[in-house]
DNA sequence: CGTTCGATTGACAATGATCAACCCTTGTGG
DNA sequence: CCACAAGGGTTGATCATTGTCAATCGAACG
């Protein structure tokens, strides 16, 4: 298993062994670059091991009344695709926003570790049960939230993601995303979310310019978008 | 742990040794009666136990910039704070909708069971993949589809979960919920909500009188919904 | 230099929200 | 037994947030 943002995660919320450790890192897997675009896993499709996101940006995407909703953004250290294990084929396409490096790992391989270490299936789960908390906070956001605050509560969400594992400092990141992609997450069209971000801009909350985001006043932004940061950890 | 349905539903995904069967159903709790709108769980708190639900229903809910945003529904065999096993705070309230009956399985004994057989562990991971995925749908339909589709995805949703636990039968289904509840979980306004159903019952598709619900076209139904239940298994 | 992609703008349309009643049923206390 | 209150459902009128359409602009690129 590669990655060390991914062990180091599954570190924090599990303990894990020296042993168990080494059973993960000693994983083999298959590296692969992904160009902007590309699709990694198409929806319908069986795949036959877990995607590892090692550098970039990975989305969650599928046609939904001829709309394209994002339902998931992936940062480094994230497997889209864990679920794959339990449910075999990928309802969703999962797509390289920037170009990006994946690591595959074989189901089969992974399999045998977690039954030689039970300590990892429980860490892993934990994974899951991460993902499912941000799903839940997207249900609200699209659910409860008017455009603006939502839009905020996108980017600190991302914000902190990347804080994590090392791809933002001080509010300040690169995203490869477009004002399409943002709108496809947000369920807004592309229209309004140039408009939002506008605003954003205008109350000198973010600064976005090319791939560049820096997030400006933080607290502000957190009150407006009402971002609690607790469930990502 | 209690219920047939949940121990059901999880040899379904995993198969299960009939040890590991035997100690799951072994495990001791403690059931609880709920009135209509009692609160099983407060938002931070920090349960010691997973509730599972054993008949009636819960939801889970969140007040969101001042409108309270239903994140999940919960039916007979599912175990809506099962990820407190592993994320201790529950950051939403825990409601139940209608009279229902809970039963209560302390963690500790939990983990003691997960930890002697693995395979449970790898059982309830797969519980946590299938919410995550309604998650993801949830989050696609109130992202994606106008009023009209997403009160008809819901109600799919609902009469096939509840088939699966043997509550409707032929799109036929008893629910306790109220107009405003299916405005909180779909994010839209009561009076919306409102007309919508009026729609759906001028169109025929649906009959709801009183706490009575039946899907009376369930083809036509599903295609305006686009309404897959693949992910529910 | 023309093409393409993403960002931006304006005009207009529409979906859904809000406000304010009103109705009906049910339950409760005098 | 009746009066009243409360909750849920229904309706109409009006408002506004957001979508759609169409056009323009600028940068990047072959």
């Amino acid at each position: 298993m590669p990655h060390q943002h991914l062990i180091k995660r599954l570190l924090a919320v599990s303990s894990l062994s020296e042993a168990e450790q080494r059973a993960l890192v000693r994983l083999p897997y298959a590296v692969r670059n992904l160009a902007d675009g590309e699709t990694v896993v198409h929806q319908g499709e069986r795949p036959r091991g877990c995607t590892v996101l090692m550098r970039g940006f990975l989305s969650r995407q599928r046609v939904i009344s001829e709309r394209n909703q994002i339902s998931a953004f992936y940062v480094p250290g994230d497997v889209p695709d864990l679920h794959c294990l339990h449910l075999p084929t990928m309802d969703h396409d999962l797509c390289s926003t920037g170009p990006s490096i994946i690591a595959s790992v074989s189901h089969g391989e992974l399999r045998q570790v977690l039954r030689d270490f039970p300590g990892l299936t429980y860490a892993l789960w934990g994974e899951t049960v991460v993902q499912a908390a941000i799903y839940r906070e997207w249900v609200e956001n699209l659910g409860a939230r008017a455009a603006l605050p939502r839009v905020a509560h996108l980017l600190c969400e991302l914000s902190t993601r990347l804080q994590k594992v090392g791809m933002a400092e001080n509010g300040k990141m690169l995203l490869p995303f477009t004002q399409a992609d943002l709108a496809d997450a947000c369920g807004l069209s592309t229209v309004h979310i140039n408009r939002t971000i506008q605003e954003l801009r205008r109350r000198r909350l973010i600064d976005w310019q090319g791939q560049t985001l820096e997030l400006l006043q933080r607290a502000e932004l957190e009150f407006i978008a009402e971002f609690d940061e607790e469930y990502l950890h």
